[in-house]
DNA sequence: ACCTGAACACCGTTCAAGT
DNA sequence: ACCTGAACACCGTTCAAGT
């Protein structure tokens, strides 16, 4: 039986922390480490409060909602992302598109919570979070039309590759969950098969992964956009 | 104050379904009109049972869990998507590539639920899912090797297709919540854009959605990936 | 065999305080 | 101003029944 908080004595004064101890930043960065531990999915904010040893409703001082601070996670989220991955200013730029997007997809693949914020959340990036992306994005657009891009090839050509990789990347988190190793390979998906009803994807499937995203497939995939760049930028000269 | 179920009287006998009354099909076609109404993610156990007039642990008996009703209502939502997508059959494998994944593209857009629980639900796709996608990746493949792809190129040919398609499905659907309309445009991002800061990237704040995933861009990309293509298998003849 | 309510541990959020 | 527990409406799931 629970006890009323007006029963006398002074058995166990609830610790309460300190006035100024709690920071929003120090909410963020517990809430990652949680995430990192548990999954975003896994992150709640009793369990969040626990972590922090600090009470569930303090939170709801900083964050006005769960969505809120998950906001503060997206953004920040993307602030680390961009500071794992490497400008490759000095290679020329069909290369540099190479290395840019095959190291976009490393991270993402290596971390699932910024995969799972940035990638998979739903709702728009808020107020400035995308400004770490703009010194990229802008570097990556000189380049293209000092190669000879027009202004509109140059974003298009960003913008493939972007999808694709994105794509890869999600189809990848989505189709391999927690439990299993990262194989994604064909398993015993041929068995159900019918060998004579569909010769072609039996054989495709002992060839592929079936989702079209191993690494040798996304690099032919990544091979082949960049050779169509490359091909559209020389038929426009 | 509730009255105990010990308590004396007849009062309102709890109306209990009769006794072959419930079906897994039926529990299935309730949680698409919720999904329909709620999205999939407000899609929860009380409204169902609700929903249905049944009990909530009714559901319990077909389903062992929610988990495993979401793969059942997964393994449906790609037989719906498959009944939706025409096939194309007609057109020489260039234009029938572009016009099966404008379809796919445009199906996953009208239906957010099967977009959910298709492209973005955690985990492999149950047991034979994935027959009703074979006989269409068959009868592309058929047509790729005649028109001189080898075996893998055929596979990588559909493949780079179907990620970027989905990579720009999810990005669309992640990146516009469903209080937004469709436009996905530039809205005001420009605003806290530095012009002199980044001149090329406002530049293309102007002309593109950003996102890379817009109506005239996406088509760009398709155009640009089956062009590709195209060059690729000229180049082995 | 099929269907059920009560109960449990959990969640996000609000409220009315305490300091 | 900052921090808090109690309380509320909800959720997924289990259990011990009823028919």
């Amino acid at each position: 039986m629970p006890h009323r908080s007006s029963a006398a004595g002074a058995d166990a004064p609830p610790t309460r922390v300190s006035r100024g101890s709690i920071s929003a930043e120090m909410i963020v960065e517990g809430a990652f480490e949680l995430a990192g531990r548990d999954g975003v999915d896994g992150l709640s904010m009793p369990k969040l409060a626990r972590h922090l040893s600090i009470g569930v409703t303090s939170i709801y001082w900083y964050f006005k909602s769960k969505d809120e601070l998950l906001d503060a996670l997206t953004a920040e989220a993307l602030i680390r992302f961009y500071a794992q991955l490497p400008t490759f200013e000095e290679l020329p730029w069909d290369e540099r598109l190479r290395e840019h997007f095959r190291a976009f997809r490393r991270v993402f693949r290596e971390d699932d919570v910024l995969c799972d914020l940035i990638l998979l959340r739903s709702g728009h990036f808020e107020g400035n979070s995308l400004a770490v992306w703009w010194p990229r994005f802008e570097s990556i657009l000189v380049q293209l039309q000092d190669a000879g891009f027009s202004s509109r090839a140059a974003a298009d050509a960003y913008f493939v590759l972007s999808v694709y990789v994105r794509g890869a990347v999600v189809v990848e988190r989505v189709m391999t969950p927690a439990d299993h190793p990262r194989p994604s390979t064909t398993y015993q998906r041929t068995s159900r098969l019918d060998r004579d009803a569909y010769p072609l994807t039996y054989q495709a499937a002992l060839e592929h992964s079936f989702t079209g995203v191993a690494d040798e497939e996304f690099e032919r995939g990544l091979d082949l956009t960049i050779k169509g760049l490359r091909d559209s930028v020389a038929d426009q000269d």
